[in-house]
DNA sequence: CGTGTTTGACCAGCGC
DNA sequence: GCGCTGGTCAAACACG
């Protein structure tokens, strides 16, 4: 279960790049860490110098793998407990109410973080169709940011993959999505533009913490 | 009626 | 220790 290293275990490689004629994608690697900010440093304006490209064609990608520095994620992060818990449904036999946090908060558990990754669309729309069904169970007004965040989890049962929204105030059209977790189950329904992301998103993650050198293979 | 969204409150972590 | 901020819960609500 600690297999995180694929974002999207279910996004089946059978598509293939090469066919696709949707090649208006542009995957920009971010090195490691704070490279693709989601906090309120203002070095993200490079990226968004290359976003500013505005190739009207597609959406820009940008994708990067959130490293689990002990500050960021410290802050970032969120007890996975408590995901976890929720991952399943509460009408168990099991749940003692004894054991609920009154305010549904649980605590003791040890912190165990989670791989994320990150990339940014250019897009008029906040929501992607990956192809998997998604519930809002949250919305966040962050810090130096007017657009809330919007957190999503993975309505599948027992997939308690989560996802962030938040678009960039300083460039509107940048959509940021974070990805946490892996999904247990097959994608839900096709759809060719993204899967061919994710496919590249694989070999991303599955390069495991940097993946800034074969960025090179993505444009075609 | 089932599913998803909205929204205010709560909690934990971190910095000062 | 206190305040701030981000993340989550859950009841109420909306919609098909």
């Amino acid at each position: 279960m600690e297999n995180y290293h694929m974002l999207f275990g279910a996004a089946t490689a059978a598509t293939q790049p090469s066919s696709s004629t949707s090649n208006s994608y542009n995957f920009l690697a971010a090195g490691g860490t704070s490279g693709l900010q989601l906090r309120d440093h203002d070095r993200g304006r490079q990226q968004q110098q290359q976003a500013g490209h505005n190739h009207s064609g597609g959406p820009l990608f940008l994708a990067a793998e959130l490293s689990n520095s002990s500050k960021d994620a410290g802050s970032g992060a969120s007890p996975p407990a408590a995901a976890a818990g929720h991952g399943e449904t509460s009408a168990g036999p099991g749940a003692a109410e004894a054991d609920r946090a009154p305010a549904g908060k649980r605590k003791g558990e040890k912190k165990e973080r989670r791989p994320r990754y990150a990339f940014q669309t250019r897009s008029q729309v906040d929501i992607l169709d990956d192809g998997y069904r998604w519930r809002k169970y949250g919305q966040k007004a962050v810090k130096n940011n007017k657009f809330p965040r919007s957190y999503y989890r993975c309505t599948h049962q027992g997939c308690n993959v989560k996802k962030q929204v938040q678009r960039l105030s300083r460039d509107e059209a940048v959509v940021v999505t974070t990805y946490e977790g892996t999904h247990t189950h097959p994608i839900e329904k096709s759809n060719d533009n993204f899967e061919h992301i994710l496919t590249q998103m694989q070999i991303y993650s599955g390069m495991g913490s940097n993946f800034s050198s074969s960025s090179h293979n993505m444009f075609h």
